[in-house]
DNA sequence: CTAACATATCGACAAATGTCAATGCATCCA
DNA sequence: TGGATGCATTGACATTTGTCGATATGTTAG
């Protein structure tokens, strides 16, 4: 059995520490699939660009030249992230217009501690 | 052209919106690959798991049985974190043992705006 | 030195993911 | 009504990822 520092005082602590708040299947699951969405360099330069802009929306059609990527790529990467809930799609005639959620990614940052 | 808020003054701002503070593609890659060391239900619990420790520092041993997976796969996904600077392992005799990087993960959650 | 033990690596496999060309589906305009 | 336009979906493919059994590596105890 490894010594360590509860170790000295509690041998069995070694083997048998504590768990409050360790993420349930169902809850680390759900995270999973936030962190997920942001675990691509394409889909955070799409998140950014959308954050940096001047507007609190962005065209999709302004999407597909920083992206560097073809249209049905960053169509993809875009639902990825309204699915997962980081991005509101709103459809106005024949353009669609993507938003942040802020309170969806600051759920996220607070689970980092 | 799509008619938005800022088009109404400007109409050429559709397409040309700024740019500020879009991350670079450098940038996207590393981000990336740290949120994808976030982006897997069992790594999840693992770091939670050291998160929740009474101690600072939790044995390998201890995390075979809660992550409910083999021996090979927990140290695949623990390796994993510690490649992405989420965790610090220290090997002292036959054990490991793993600790978060607080730095890191506080970097982490400051990304999220 | 040798046996026992904790952890890492390897090899193989199924499943998931990123990508694009082709196509479909709405919507607007003339 | 018909054509053009913006975006989504489909199908196919290569790559990556999660998983485990088998095995290797390194450390301690006897």
């Amino acid at each position: 059995m490894p010594a360590s520092k509860i170790a000295v005082l509690d041998p069995i602590a070694c083997c048998t520490p504590v768990r409050a708040d360790v993420l349930d299947e169902s809850q680390a699951e759900l995270l999973a699939g936030s962190f997920a969405a942001l675990a691509d360099p394409i889909r955070l330069r799409l998140l950014s660009y959308i954050a940096a802009s001047e507007a609190d929306e962005v065209c999709a059609c302004d999407l597909l030249e920083p992206s560097g990527r073809s249209q049905p790529t960053v169509s993809h990467h875009m639902k990825i992230l309204v699915d997962a809930g980081l991005i509101e799609r709103e459809k106005r005639g024949l353009w669609v217009w993507y938003r942040l959620v802020p309170s969806r990614l600051d759920a996220l940052r607070s689970v980092l501690s």
